[in-house]
DNA sequence: CAAGAGGTGTCGGCTGTTGACAACGTACGC
DNA sequence: GCGTACGTTGTCAACAGCCGACACCTCTTG
């Protein structure tokens, strides 16, 4: 199962609770105004401004001379911080020259996923070089269940595959990153259904063995007990 | 002056100022433990312990099994969102290439750095390849003022040039990416201080100037009225 | 000018946040 | 084994911080 345990949603004081929702707003829509992302939160409008004040003071958010949110730079350093010192810091650091070699190998885009809460959330990629390519979802979120990138991160072994489960002609193959009895991440290659016949989703699958064998051994995880 | 604007720190309701401290006294760390973290804060186990279980509950920080904090995967997320559509996106994204080619012409490492409350904060990096090189600052936030990238963000004109202000055997160069009267980010150029002498001074100023350019250029930035 | 939309400020009620206190579990020393 | 220290977790009543109803302002459009 997913290695994100789940503390009830009581527990999270109310207005905790708001200005992370207005933070996830803004950054999600990219730009937003108050009125809308207050009816958005379920907030009125007094209440979100006062909570997106705070974001602001702390840098979480900025406010344009046009009036919109956006993001802050503080999201950025905390991210960094965490991508250089906490403990997605090796996961990603050597998991990019390996989507880097499965990209070569297959020809299509490779993706580094990990699971937040009941979706999984793509954290790097190397884009395939062909003309007709998968891009663009990095920072992107997918549900959990029926896709591949989430079976593969609720531990179901080997390759997985599924065609058009996030948009119509995408065809993914997904393989977890086990780290013992946990799993730490997934990888998967995406690419337009078309180009994803029988043989190529075998050598994605191959070239997605291949690349979880090697990070696991360079992250020093234990092989899952298959 | 930094392109951020600096609300009251008042208006940051108690109980959401303190769930971000722990947030970010979490990350900073990379690991640590309920009594510390609340130390840290300034608040009781009691009250820490709520607010990091909200944090944990929304994904932001996680727990491990042996009860330390760490960052969880929301962060991670929020931030690859803001790099993809906020108003990062484009500078980071263009800014790599720059980046790389400051660092192959002069043969030292190279970092955008953005500005965030009264520090500057290293987004991104291409390293020098020389054995002895200078690594490790993305997410790291150096204070604005004595800095070579604080001055450059502070919009004083021209290369800045700093050495020993961060560690004392380093020398940076830096210099502002100017958006109209504003500032959105700096870049440098970051060595150690037995190689950058005069010459190679001049070298990282003239390799700045035409990074500067070439960023501005593409990202359709209005050139400073200087 | 009037209407609408977006934004901002005020203030008193009430309930959400808080921490003092208690309890539990584990590790260590005697 | 017992006592102590430390880290963690839960309870509950006091109180002050949060909230939204309301008022007001600015700008745009017809």
């Amino acid at each position: 199962m997913p290695k994100i345990p789940q503390p009830s949603d009581e527990a999270v004081p109310r207005s905790v609770g708001r200005a992370l929702d207005l933070l996830e707003i803004v950054i999600a829509e990219g730009e937003t105004n108050l009125t809308t992302a207050a009816v958005t939160a379920g907030l009125t409008p007094t209440t979100a401004l006062r909570h997106l004040r705070a974001l602001e003071t702390r840098g979480y958010v900025r406010r344009g001379t046009d009036g919109g949110y956006s993001a802050g730079p503080t999201v950025l350093r905390l991210a960094a911080t965490a991508r250089s010192e906490g403990p997605f810091a090796r996961l990603v650091r050597l998991a990019q020259p390996v989507l880097d070699e499965m990209t070569d190998r297959t020809g299509e885009s490779s993706y580094l996923a990990i699971c937040d809460g009941d979706r999984a959330v793509y954290l790097a990629t190397c884009e395939s070089t062909r003309s007709i390519r998968h891009v663009g979802w990095v920072g992107k979120a997918v549900p959990l269940v029926g896709t591949a990138v989430g079976e593969a991160l609720a531990g179901l072994p080997g390759a997985r595959t599924r065609s058009g489960a996030v948009e119509p002609d995408i065809t993914a193959v997904a393989r977890a990153i086990p780290d013992g009895e946990l799993i730490a991440g997934a990888v998967s290659i995406i690419g337009p259904a078309h180009r994803m016949d029988g043989a190529a989703v075998e050598s994605a699958a191959a070239a997605l063995q291949h690349g979880v064998d090697r990070l696991i051994d360079e992250l020093g995880f234990e092989r899952a007990a298959s």
